[in-house]
DNA sequence: CGGGATCCCTCATGATACTG
DNA sequence: CAGTATCATGAGGGATCCCG
């Protein structure tokens, strides 16, 4: 029987555990489709986000290597992000899963009001 | 600007909602590496779910027609679980993310350490 | 054995205010 | 503009008890 402990280096737990939370795909997705970003186009783009939740998203993608952060020493302080090749290597996936969203939803929202539960 | 409004049918926000949470993903490989199974057995191969959590989770991909349960009326009461065709069309799109995941780890770790963020 | 119901607690997230 | 710091919250999840 197989299984996938939390023990030690199960991937499934570490990649759900980055990516699973509420905002990074929809940051990287967001990356992807608009190229470098700053700080502030990000947060008009993914409105209901709050400000803190962008930057520790962000901090975390970063730290993962998945997204670049330049900032330029300039009086309006402007920072700009944008997807490195690690994240870029990751977007094919998300969209697999987006794909598949889009075409069995129709079937998902029917087979959820089937069993009554929202 | 694309952008990714949570406004209506946005599917990214609507897939991550259903399989971004702790366990469904885990849930669904089980049952794909494993083939039907009864739910002492998925608790026994995800160790440190709790039982409520694999109940609701359970519940949550049959309602969405991702898993099938199957009742039988015996005394020592018996019940099945297996993916459905939809259950089963979502598992090469989470193993893309999981073999990425595989990939990408060495040098996600490497990363980490080397912004000195856990 | 399978799981429904309940209580409780923690953490992730949100809101607000302040800084360089 | 791009954050950081602080405080408040509520939903997710764990532990337990009970039932068919």
């Amino acid at each position: 029987m197989k299984n996938f402990h939390p023990d030690n280096n199960c991937p499934v737990r570490n990649v759900l555990c980055r990516l699973g939370d509420k905002w990074s795909m929809l940051v990287l997705i967001t990356l992807n489709a608009n190229g470098t970003m700053r700080f502030c186009d990000i947060h008009k783009t993914i409105a209901d986000i709050s400000q803190r939740m962008l930057t520790v998203t962000l901090r975390t993608l970063e730290t993962d290597g998945l997204v670049s952060r330049k900032v330029y020493a300039e009086v309006p302080p402007r920072v700009e992000y944008e997807l490195t090749e690690r994240g870029k290597s990751l977007i094919p996936h998300i969209e697999g899963l987006v794909d598949w969203a889009l075409q069995q939803m129709p079937g998902i929202m029917e087979s959820r009001s089937q069993t009554g539960t929202a």
